[in-house]
DNA sequence: CTGGTAATAGGAATCGTTACTAATACCTGA
DNA sequence: TCAGGTATTAGTAACGATTCCTATTACCAG
């Protein structure tokens, strides 16, 4: 799956990375669009697409499957998880037991050979809980 | 999020659940739509759709998102995980430890109500990995 | 500089999903 | 049994996220 060529660094693959790095929740790729676009403003949405998608193939970022259809982007690469608001969207991360003993038990069941995990909960985050509807910007 | 209203048996909602809980992977809604169009030639997709989301919000499914973007769903209730192969998209079932002791943890650490949680791991698959590219219909 | 390759902008095309609307099925009470 | 009201449906148009396409531009090696 993953390609290690050698890639090269071109200024809206910096760019990209640079916001995905500096963002405090995982941003789609609309969301790094717009930002990207501060920086570089003719920049083409395609061509974020474009390197979002090879900087994961990289190995550089990860892609996050959203439950509402959208993509996030995560530039933490160390394994952890996610906490996914189902009143506002947000979604931050986790730090949690690693689960290699885990993976080794579904080697052995299953048959698979296992390269990585998504571990992802689904709650209602502290804005959202905490009285009112305060933090429900895209609320379904 | 749930909605436990009482939920008439269409002869569509019943096709689906049956499709669903005797297909041995967990198929996309066009699979779905494809199966149950042996039995009621002249469903529609969007009927499949929105009783594939009002069974959901029942509880009687569970909707699972997927990494490239389309939605697979599940009729096992039961806390269990998935494993996807990254070579043929295929989704097998899991079952592992359970995790109530991490979400604790997490609704501790980041102040979350934790509802639930996906536990996904990715690998090949026995097919894929055992000689040939045999099993990699739809393989990138 | 020059040629060749990789990356890009811009926009059209695709594909999964949802919204809309008129027609139909289903329930409830008389 | 029937009438009236509500939920569900088929069919299709619309939508939004993502990808594809192509001419142009940036980059690198010689």
């Amino acid at each position: 799956m993953s390609n290690y060529e050698p890639l090269q660094m071109t200024r809206s693959r910096r760019a990209i990375l640079r916001e995905l790095s500096s963002a405090e929740h995982h941003p789609t790729a609309d969301e790094v669009y717009q930002r990207v676009r501060r920086t570089i403003p003719r920049i083409s949405l395609a061509t974020v697409y474009r390197n979002l998608d090879i900087l994961t193939r990289h190995g550089m970022i990860r892609t996050l499957a959203d439950a509402d259809g959208q993509r996030r982007y995560d530039a933490t690469l160390e394994d952890h998880c996610h906490v996914r608001c189902e009143v506002c969207g947000r979604v931050d991360d986790v730090h949690v037991v690693p689960l290699e003993a885990v993976e080794r038990s579904i080697t052995d069941a299953s048959g698979y050979s296992i390269s990585g995990y998504s571990l992802s909960f689904a709650g209602v985050c502290p804005r959202c809980a905490g009285g009112g509807r305060r933090g429900a910007e895209d609320a379904s």
